[in-house]
RNA sequence: GAGGACGUAGGCAAAUCGGCUAAGCCGCCAGCCCUUCAAGUUGGAGAUUGCGGGUUCGAUUCCCGUCGUCCUCGCCA
């Protein structure tokens, strides 16, 4: 049978990082299987589901590159079908109204209830309506009185099931309570919408997160009763903030969402992979791998059982997200054939109104040089408008420690580094070697430092204390622009 | 409160059926290179495998206990 698995956020907000990895993981399987990657969409909450969200979604999983291979399910259109189905038990006596009046508390008062239930020992089968005759409950149903349909856990057994991460898990009857099918204004809840519409979906294999371990058993209930077979299911374990506790929107803004990694520069093969090796192993010393060889290599036998930290510092710049994952990204950056990075750099020089048709044509070969000279100390696909953009642009800005350290600080650079463009005059061969030759001559003459004329060429070229060798940059820069850039007076006021 | 899951360096993680000095990556430190910063390369620090006990010639691995963290328990999803 084919291997069908989907991916099935709620609408609540943007695609969370966590979300983003199960998708990954589905994704993956289905590929290693050569099955079926199906998305659906939970959006019977109508009132937190919204349609922002679900386009947030959308966008999450096509920048990832995981389009789903049959049409999107939106799981608010099948509710019909979900009533029927809590209908069908109701009349086959597997499930019961439940009249009694729908409490209106909070989140607080059902967690103190559920903690009370527990402490009394409160036997799960009391219900009164349990056991209510047909003729009571159709009567009473008849004459107009409101009630949920509870799904009618049997008296004494145990569910189980052979997770494909956790392993065999086991729960006894006596734990379950008879939960709400569905709800008294007819809504159907969320676990029997989950185990209609993957019965319909003809889901072979359900991968989640472990979030949803516990509650399995429930589905699992529900399964049985409709008399299907139930999937195999993978639970996949958290991903936690640093300190161990939960990853969450309220508290951790930003970071958890996959927007702000495409909107930060980085490449979706990057965070990709990266998402990966994030409560999974290849159990291979290789961990930069293409979409390929991460399908190749993936089994659910390579999942970690414990929960995996995602590391990141609010407060400090340069860590603001997982330090590994902004490695993987540079490593990506610097290593990536030439060609395939392109098309991203010209995307962000245009969004930065730094592009120019020329560099894809007249100017395509310097421009393709200049990438491949300056990708090797980025990190984001930003840096390339931002660090990069004193080659891309006349108009840059002047890093203020950079021309104190290296400018300011050898007041004398005021006029040898014109007098260095004079002599750049001369050269004819404006090339990396010719400018060696040149500017050694020239330091050795003025009996100054090689290293202090060439910082100080870098903060006046570029407006950076760091970057290429100089000797790239002039080349780069070609005769025309290092020259003028190093008569400027700009920098020096 | 009950049930469940999980604890290997700061983070990600490997370790056949119980078996060599507990891999590798990120990060950190240092040397080399050097014109700065990266990269590269070489080396280094960092682990009583949460803790305690048991079984065993031998335990990260099996058993028990304990502590910690997380998850679930709703007419939310």
């Amino acid at each position: 049978m084919t291997i069908r698995v989907r991916f099935a956020p709620s609408p609540t907000g943007y695609l969370h990082i966590g979300s983003a990895r199960t998708a990954l993981f589905n994704y993956l399987y289905a590929r290693n299987k050569g099955g079926k990657f199906l998305l659906r969409i939970e959006d019977t909450d109508l009132a937190r589901s919204t349609e922002e969200s679900t386009r947030s979604i959308l966008d999450g999983l096509a920048w990832l590159g995981f389009a789903p291979d049959e049409e999107i399910v939106y799981q608010s259109d099948n509710a019909d079908k979900h009533r029927a189905a809590a209908l069908k038990l109701l009349e086959e006596g597997k499930a019961y109204r439940d009249f009694t009046p729908k409490e209106d508390r909070g989140d607080k008062d059902v967690k103190a209830a559920i903690v009370e239930r527990a402490r009394e020992q409160k036997n799960m089968r009391d219900n009164p309506f349990r056991d209510t005759s047909k003729e009571e409950s159709d009567g009473r149903a008849e004459s107009g009185e409101p009630f949920a349909i509870r799904l009618k856990v049997p008296e004494t057994g145990k569910t189980s099931f052979e997770d494909g991460v956790y392993g065999r898990q086991e729960r006894d009857y006596s734990e379950i309570e008879d939960l709400v099918l569905l709800r008294s204004d007819g809504h159907p809840l969320y676990n029997l919408a989950v185990v209609c519409d993957d019965i319909e979906m003809e889901i072979t294999d359900v991968i989640r997160g472990q979030d949803h371990l516990t509650n399995t058993h429930k589905q699992i209930l529900i399964y049985e009763a409709l008399g299907a077979n139930p999937p195999r299911f993978a639970h996949l374990p958290l991903i936690l903030a640093p300190g161990g506790k939960k990853l969450s929107k309220r508290i951790h803004g930003e970071i958890v969402s996959m927007t702000t990694y495409r909107d930060a520069g980085f490449l979706a093969a990057a965070f990709r992979n990266f998402l990966a090796l994030l409560g999974w192993s290849p159990k291979t010393e290789q961990e930069i791998m293409t979409l390929d060889e991460l399908v190749q290599n993936f089994s659910l036998e390579g999942i970690h059982r414990n929960n995996a930290i995602f590391n990141f510092d609010a407060n400090n710049p340069k860590r603001w997200t997982d330090d590994k994952a902004i490695w993987m990204n540079a490593e990506y950056i610097r290593t990536m054939p030439l060609a395939e990075l392109l098309p991203f750099v010209k995307e962000e020089l245009k969004n930065n109104k730094l592009w120019r048709e020329e560099y894809e044509d007249s100017e395509k070969e310097w421009f393709e040089k200049t990438v491949d000279l300056i990708r090797e100390r980025f990190f984001t696909l930003k840096d390339f408008s931002t660090q990069g953009r004193a080659y891309f642009s006349e108009d840059f800005d002047f890093d203020q420690a950079a021309i104190d350290k290296n400018l300011k600080k050898h007041p004398d650079l005021q006029t040898l580094l014109p007098e260095l463009a004079d002599r750049f005059e001369t050269i004819e061969n404006f090339t990396h070697d010719e400018l060696e030759k040149v500017a050694k001559e020239f330091a050795e003459e003025k009996g100054t430092k090689f290293g202090v004329l060439m910082n100080g060429a870098r903060a006046l070229l570029t407006g950076l204390a760091v970057g290429p060798s100089m000797l790239a940059v002039f080349e780069t820069l070609g005769k025309e622009r290092s020259i003028l850039r190093l008569k400027s007076q700009i920098a020096w006021n």
